[in-house]
DNA sequence: ATCGCCTCCTGCGCGC
DNA sequence: TGCGCGCAGGAGGCGA
C-alpha cells in the first residue's frame, strides 16, 4: 500500500528516466481504474514531452507545456521502468511510450489507481483544490495541527488521515506517529493539547523523512524489473503487531477498527 | 460544516 | 491438499 514514502520514491525513481522525454505512443490496457482513463490521451500525449515530474499529496503529476497526467497509485499500483519489448505482465494497466525506447508503465492489481488529464493548473483540479498541507512543508507544525482540530469530534487518527488537514499520512504512518507522540487514536482531536500536537507533528515529519530516505536506497530498481519499486524494509512499532509486546513497556499491542480502518496502539502508553 | 459509511477491486489468509 | 469465503485498504462521494 505505497504510502508518501512509497509515491516519492516513485517519483524519484521515475523521473530521470521520463523528463525531458518525448511521448511516441501511449497504452490504455484497462479503461477503467478507479475512474475512466480517457482516451483523448491518445491525442493529447504523443508527440509531447515531459516538462517535469511532481508529487502532490500521493498524486505524481507529471506535466506537459498543454496540460498535466495526474496519476494516482491507490494502494496496490507501482509504476516502472522498462523496454517496450517487455511482456505485459497481467495489471499493467497503461504506459508511457517514449521515443528514446523506454517505457513507464503502470501496473495496479487493485485498480484502485487513477490516470487522470488536467488542462489547466492541476493544483486547481477538482482532486487537488481542497487538499490540506504537505506534511514535510514548513506550514504544518503543531500550531497548525492544533488550530486546525479546535472543536473536531472526529478521532486524532483520523483527523491527521483527512486531507483537508493534512496530506499523505495513510493508515500505517497515523498508527505509528500515534505511538511515538504517546496519543489514543482515539481521543478527540479537539481535546489533544497544543504541546501534544507539536509533538504529533514532528513525528509525522520525523517518520516520512527516514522513510523517504531509506526509499532512496532502492531507487536503482525503478529500471527494469527488479523487485517492487519503493519498498523498504520498514521499523514499524504497533501497525500489525496486535497481541505482540509494545517495544516500550511491554503491554500487550491492541487492534481496533477506526472510520474503517485497522487501527494498531499501545494501552498503556496511549492516552 | 462535519462526520461516518459505502464503494471500487483482487490477492491472500484462514478455516474446513 | 484444495477450495471457498471474507477481509484489507486510499480516498472520493454521499447521506445524515
Amino acid at each position: 500500500m505505497p504510502e508518501l514514502p512509497e509515491v516519492e520514491t516513485t517519483k524519484r525513481g521515475i523521473e530521470p528516466h521520463i523528463v525531458k522525454r518525448k511521448v511516441s505512443a501511449i497504452h490504455i490496457r484497462t479503461p477503467k481504474l478507479r475512474w475512466p482513463i480517457p482516451r483523448a490521451l491518445k491525442n493529447h500525449l504523443p508527440g509531447n514531452a515531459i516538462t517535469s515530474v511532481r508529487r502532490r499529496a500521493k498524486y505524481i503529476l507529471i506535466g506537459f507545456e498543454h496540460g498535466t497526467l495526474i496519476t494516482h497509485l491507490g494502494m496496490s499500483g507501482s509504476m516502472r521502468i522498462c523496454t517496450p519489448d517487455r511482456t505485459w505482465r497481467k495489471h499493467d494497466h497503461f504506459a508511457l511510450e517514449f521515443s528514446h525506447g523506454k517505457q513507464l508503465r503502470l501496473h495496479d492489481p487493485r485498480k484502485f489507481g487513477s490516470v487522470l488529464w488536467s488542462k489547466g493548473d492541476p493544483e486547481k483540479h477538482k482532486l487537488l483544490a481542497k487538499l490540506g498541507p504537505e506534511p514535510l512543508h514548513e506550514e504544518f507544525d503543531g500550531d497548525y495541527l492544533y488550530r486546525a482540530s479546535r472543536g473536531r469530534k472526529a478521532s486524532i487518527k483520523q483527523h491527521i488521515m483527512n486531507h483537508h488537514i493534512v496530506v499523505g499520512v495513510g493508515n500505517i504512518y497515523a498508527s505509528e506517529a500515534l505511538f511515538l507522540s504517546a496519543i489514543h487514536p482515539k481521543r478527540a482531536a479537539g481535546r489533544v493539547s497544543r504541546q501534544r500536537m507539536h509533538t504529533l507533528a514532528d513525528n509525522i515529519k520525523i517518520i516520512l523523512r527516514r522513510s523517504i530516505e531509506q526509499g532512496g536506497t532502492t531507487l536503482n530498481d525503478f529500471l527494469n524489473e527488479n523487485g517492487e519499486p519503493g519498498y523498504f524494509a520498514q521499523q514499524l512499532n504497533v501497525y500489525g503487531r496486535a497481541a505482540e509486546k509494545c517495544v516500550s513497556c511491554k503491554s500487550v499491542i491492541k487492534s481496533i477498527i477506526l472510520g474503517q480502518r485497522s487501527t494498531f496502539y499501545c494501552p498503556n502508553c496511549q492516552r
